[in-house]
DNA sequence: TATTGTTATACTCTATAACTATA
DNA sequence: TATAGTTATAGAGTATAACAATA
């Protein structure tokens, strides 16, 4: 979502910057984690039961933004890879706890320091600490901004 | 594509508000965008073409960075809605020029400003205008060293 | 031989609405 | 009545490979 002109209005002028290094640094994260075999919504949910004993899908719901009709496909391919289970709940028959295997608790161990190794010297790359200090409270107030929408 | 844990990293740690902050902004843009008809994909495929006579399959997959296979299907849907055309080149019969049609111009005249003004308030409200001129050559810097993966 | 664009194929994500089982 | 999760449906994007027309 680029907006070309309106490049000399003084906030406009970082639409494109925001942009551009999000989408270059998402698009090297994707590649990075496709080639580990899973997609972005999956990887989204490993992230988000990995260390946890397991979620129901409201709450996997509400961590990955990912709408409930959604999820059960997503879960299914999961689940079909070995990588986590479904079981039942007991005090409400109803709800279901979602938890990681061991294949898929091994697959979290290992993939997340992966993908943080990979990805952090880019960023040493570009940025000083300094920088990194600067940037990170612009970047939330940017973020309240917008979710304040 | 979030890395829980590593905040302590100095670097690793700008990782989330990084993400946080594109996505907050990202969802608040394609809800509006959405709001106008168009999907994300389709809004890239008129900037692109906005304000020019025409580009080739090529050049659009390489602006947008959709591949051919992909691309025939959005400016199908795109060609159904009367907002471009698609005409033969002289020279290279190989070759088509897709163009806006006068629909799709005006469109992109209403949507791009209308785009634009939506989104500022959200950078006015986050950010002084030293923050941001801070802010560029950073960002700049981060889509470069990703780039070059 | 190489390039342009379409077609065919297949998969994933996406949301919504209807549904079942339970609370 | 409300909630948890699945199923059904439909649409959009995604990539790849095969293809026809042209260069």
């Amino acid at each position: 979502m680029l907006i070309k002109d309106y490049r000399k209005d003084p906030y406009l002028s970082l639409l494109r910057p925001l942009v551009e290094a999000y989408l270059a640094f998402y698009r090297a994260g994707t590649r990075h984690i496709e080639s580990m075999g899973l997609t972005s919504a999956q990887f989204d949910v490993i992230a988000e039961l990995g260390g946890t004993d397991g979620l129901t899908c409201v709450e996997l719901g509400e961590g990955t933004l990912i709408t409930k009709g959604t999820l059960t496909g997503v879960l299914d391919r999961l689940e079909a890879k070995g990588l986590l289970t479904r079981e039942k709940v007991k005090g409400d028959r109803r709800a279901t706890n979602i938890l990681l295997t061991s294949k898929g608790e091994a697959l979290y161990k290992k993939v997340f320091p992966a993908h943080a190794e990979f990805l952090k010297p880019f960023f040493e790359q570009a940025l000083s600490k300094e920088e990194v200090k600067q940037m990170k409270p612009l970047l939330k107030r940017l973020r309240d901004s917008f979710e304040g929408s």
